[in-house]
DNA sequence: GCGGCGACCGTACAGTGTGCGGAGTAGCGA
DNA sequence: TCGCTACTCCGCACACTGTACGGTCGCCGC
């Protein structure tokens, strides 16, 4: 008596399918998979088996496309570096307005994908991605075309990119925190207010700050004025620092 | 019979000592040993079985002084605002100076706990903690009592900060990799370094920055130089923008 | 044809955060 | 002094994690 007649699954009935019915695995379906899913739940969300039914394959079948978890992470990181839009950056273009919108790219990145503030501390910026290398191929270049000697270029490049992490990571955290609670960024607000008025007693400064906040509230334009002036002031510095050099 | 003459544990053989014997749980005690933890072995090794352990308590025990694990990450980070040293910082030192010696202890308190890098973008800088608050309170108050405004005062401490976290971020998850790794710096240096030479091939400008740095190789003091010049940087355009505001 | 290689997957293991209910104790009002 | 309540602490359980391992199977070079 064979098995099948019993209803187990044998050799005779097994589906017999070809690996080859499913289009074969690949790293870029993997990482580009992956960015979808941390896009749409966040980095808590993402599971090696998660992202393995999201692609129609088996908890482990990754790993021979991606060592880590961690090395999947650094690849999708690298792909959100790739959004970032480099066309139109020559040395036609001024310089302050080249770096500004290179900034503002890598701003725009972090804001399209807030769970990457959670993700850079994991893979730290040592990470050579292809994509990280040619933005900062382009930042340097921006500089020494603007007249830095290659060590300002590199410094002015670290200054900007400081910043510009800085700012944008605290601000996708921020984003990342609302996302997960699940509320509105209007409830939010109105659930967070409160409390840091409360918080804020006994510091006469910041007291003051929020007070002078409550009215004339706009929260996107005044963000992203800040970062603007935030950016300028930077270059603005190190504008003086190059005319210093050449003289 | 009894049911300790089987050798199970009863009422009679139960060891019955006070919740007293073990000094109680207390939250300060949680977030020391958190800490401690943390700097001892990553942010990885930081569960709430070990910690539950390392205060010879149960794995849930923590539960009724800490809401979350991220509650606690939240104190803990607050923890590490705490340690930077406000002494001195008053209206007779030099602005400069003050907001030097600010930024370098945010970025030394950081370096000193590299864990700290993949705790923030799991806690969004809206924590309200006290250091936190009163770390802002100091350098808002060095701003305004340099002469600035307070919204210029705020826009400097965001500058500042933004771009303190975003190289000392940086600086600490490099940091938390090699802790990781195991391996010595210099080990970690020289396993780096073909690596990354192999992947600046065809980026010109990186290759020869690359070129520039192996010769003239001083990690800790050129770092630092590097840091203390864009905050110049900054403060240069701080200080330009604040005698624009003051004609 | 066939041997090896590499993609894919099922299973398993050690570990995670934390909800729940129970136990024991301190403090407090009567 | 006696309850009663509130709170701290803990054992257990559950769902879920990353990934090591070994097996199976299609494909490619010999």
């Amino acid at each position: 008596m064979s098995a099948d007649q019993q209803g187990l699954p044998s050799v005779w009935t097994r589906p017999q399918r070809s690996r080859r019915d499913q289009p074969a695995l690949s790293r870029d379906q993997i990482v580009s998979a992956a960015l979808e899913l941390l896009d749409a739940e966040g980095i808590d969300a993402l599971s090696m088996r998660k992202l393995g039914t999201r692609l129609n394959a088996g908890a482990t079948s990754m790993y021979s496309h991606v060592a880590n978890k961690d090395e999947l992470i650094e690849l999708v990181v690298d792909e959100v570096y790739g959004e970032i839009d480099l066309t139109g950056i020559d040395s036609s273009t001024d310089w302050r307005t080249a770096v500004t919108r290179l900034a503002h790219g890598l701003r725009n990145g972090f804001l399209r994908h807030p769970w990457i503030a959670s993700a850079l501390g994991q893979v730290g910026m040592a990470a050579l991605g292809p994509n990280l290398l040619r933005l900062s191929e382009a930042l340097l270049g921006v500089f020494e075309e603007a007249g830095y000697s290659l060590q300002a270029a590199e410094q002015g490049m670290n200054t900007v990119s400081a910043y510009v992490i800085g700012v944008a990571s605290t601000e996708a955290a921020t984003l990342a925190l609302l996302a997960r609670s699940g509320q509105s960024q209007q409830e939010w607000v109105e659930r967070f207010w409160p409390v840091a008025e409360q918080a804020v007693q006994g510091y006469p400064r910041l007291r003051r700050l929020y007070a002078a906040q409550r009215e004339g509230f706009d929260v996107d334009s005044t963000r992203g004025d800040s970062f603007d002036e935030g950016l300028a002031c930077i270059l603005d510095g190190l504008e003086a620092r190059r005319r210093l050099g050449d003289g």
